[in-house]
DNA sequence: ATAATAAGTGAACGAGAGGTCACTTAAGTT
DNA sequence: AACTTAAGTGACCTCTCGTTCACTTATTAT
């Protein structure tokens, strides 16, 4: 209970600061959630602002890690079955994985505040996604799963449904069942709808 | 500057809450913005929450008004060219009316906070879109201009990236041209999709 | 005109915020 | 074992918050 204290402090601000948003955080709670006395985190950071500060570039790190490089793209589906099962791995999992969860939250609520905050948000809700889907429709229409058309166009029509219903889960964590049933749906509408045409 | 101030300090705590959110927002300033000491406000509300109860009311109600009923349905378009123009009309309202936009950032700040925030933050942002549009595509299909389908998920799949650019432009409006432009050619791209073959 | 009520003022209050500091305790180095 | 540094404590500081209250000024009704 030492050396790591400043990581933890991090860990539990996300926790706090995706509950309650920034200004609505103080530091005796988040102190106490950590078994401290408050004057006790300024022994690792100089000041509230501070904590946030290095919790958006862990949170940016992270982000580049995970998404930023070409290496994490997953593989081509094979078929459209395969495109909707590996939809649905995603999507569990940035649903389900708390700090995701929490990461989404945060950014919603500090976006108009904080710039670098507003410039991930976009990453994460939009942009991001995006591209990623942009490779892998790409490569479907190369394997011709799918018709030929514009990738980033459907790209960006399949996954900003799928962020949106992403969005209802963080809301009303109740939902969830409903919205990722609704995501599968989805996504075999989508891939019928672009899919190439089966003669039988 | 007498009678009216009540719903002048709904129209500032807006303005201010969507800009800072509940929390970071303090009377003096919010008083000071109207021409009164913050004393002032006590005459009119018995305390901040109840200000923002007030104007969560005034929310919900302007809602309901304008998007609750039957009788506000835009008419169902004639043409595929009437779909898009019709579309771009509702996006600009929706983009450049100062009360909306700052109520959707109201919401977005405080939905995990407050439930009828939360729960008019998923109208405003999904179920209500869809709802319109639901009725929309609808009468398309009865028009044989676009192909039948399930009109429930044709609107989802319609109103969710439109939705996603407009979250966009509420955070980054530097890029709101961009976006209305990728709105416009989402719409295109839509209803080439979904329109019926022309068989030429 | 006058009485009654509503609207606005300014000083004050208690609570809680973020932050500092002298101090104690634990860990690591030589 | 002695010394140095890091980690954690508790009392205290200042500031700002939301709120109250006795008071003055407008407005309205009769």
């Amino acid at each position: 209970m030492a050396k790591d204290t400043k990581e933890r402090i991090l860990t539990a601000a996300l926790e706090m600061f995706s509950h309650k948003g920034y200004e609505g955080t103080n530091i005796r709670e988040l102190s106490a959630s950590l078994g401290l006395v408050k004057s006790g985190i300024y022994k690792h950071f100089e000041s509230k602002e501070a904590i946030w500060n290095a919790l958006l570039d862990r949170m940016i790190a992270y982000y580049g890690e995970r998404f930023g490089s070409a290496e994490h793209l997953p593989p081509v589906p094979d078929s459209p079955e395969d495109f909707v099962s590996m939809t649905m791995r995603m999507v569990n999992l940035t649903i389900r994985d708390e700090q995701i969860v929490m990461t989404r939250k945060v950014l919603t609520l500090e976006q108009y505040r904080d710039e670098r905050a507003r410039d991930l948000a976009t990453k994460h809700f939009l942009t991001g996604l995006t591209e990623m889907f942009t490779h892998i429709l790409a490569g479907m229409m190369d394997k011709g799963l799918i018709r030929r058309d514009d990738p980033a166009m459907l790209a960006f029509a399949y996954t900003a449904p799928i962020s949106a219903l992403i969005h209802l889960c963080d809301r009303e964590p109740e939902r969830t069942e409903d919205a990722i049933a609704k995501i599968e749906a989805f996504s075999r509408h989508f891939i019928t709808v672009y899919g190439v045409k089966h003669d039988v």
